[in-house]
DNA sequence: CATCATGTAGCTTATAAAGATACATGAAAG
DNA sequence: CTTTCATGTATCTTTATAAGCTACATGATG
């Protein structure tokens, strides 16, 4: 199973719109994201209709913050996401009838429950503000050794 | 993505084999599984390979635990099927050399890892024979209510 | 040697994210 | 008001992987 990345793509795209002055079009962010514009599109609606972002059509429009980075947590746009499928691995539904197969499900989902648990609460402490204050640290490393490089491609 | 149901089914399968005299075919296992001999084998030579179960060729033969239930954890089965993916969510990799992209797949991967030392560490707590005594709970639960169903299909 | 069971190669199927094309909707500029 | 630009969305294709299936080789038992 290739591994869903609408969540780290999203986090990329909205910290580069807190630093761009106006709106960003569907195909800049596609440019910054290696993706279409559809795409882009597509997954950021789930944002739109959460609030997180607005969108413009027409001349000047595109896509802005609808709330400072510091008032997004990583949570916020996993749920708005749609609060997609965390784990690969799962229950079997071969046999629900067997109680083998019942205690097994239920030992492993109480495993996994404790792990989103724990992965879910962890996304909810971190905010888009304290990722862009990460990346702005990086910045600040490569300093002096790279070219200043903000990543936009 | 449907979600890998490997790890449950071995587990299902060691449980019935353990209350099984004599070796257990891949055929037998596969209509407990609800799926193909082929499969049984394919998932089943990791465990081999690991020690857990040995497999015999020939009349009366298929397979066998190699140690008991209480000697094997969740975390044991999980690594003799190659440790597969745990989640479904992954960091991007569309600008490798974008710090903004570097920042959240970091700050990602530390809260992905903190959640799969969760999940590893309460996997290597369990052991089958844990497992198999919970479904025993189940089995007396359901008596007087159930005819003794031992989930063998 | 006939039968039974594993071992394994190779192909097909099912599913979901991702990518791409096409076109409708709506807003701003001229 | 018409052109241009951008989103909104339907639809199809592509890709990756677990899972399923067929066929046949290998080896053990009776």
């Amino acid at each position: 199973m290739r591994s869903d990345s609408r969540l780290s793509r999203m986090l990329h795209a909205l910290i580069h719109m807190d630093r761009l002055q106006g709106a960003a079009t569907s195909e800049l962010l596609a440019g910054m994201l290696n993706t279409n514009p559809v795409v882009v599109r597509r997954t950021m609606a789930g944002l739109r209709d959460q609030g997180l972002v607005r969108s413009e059509k027409g001349h000047g429009g595109g896509w802005v913050l609808a709330r400072p980075l510091d008032a997004m947590t990583l949570l916020d746009i996993y749920q708005a996401l749609g609060a997609p499928q965390l784990f690969a691995i799962g229950p079997s539904s071969d046999n629900p009838d067997c109680l083998v197969e019942q205690a097994v499900n239920h030992c492993l989902g109480e495993a996994l429950e404790q792990a989103r648990s724990t992965l879910l609460m962890r996304l909810g402490q971190v905010t888009l503000g304290d990722l862009a204050r990460q990346f702005e640290a990086r910045l600040h490393t490569c300093q002096g050794q790279l070219p200043p490089y903000l990543g936009d491609g």
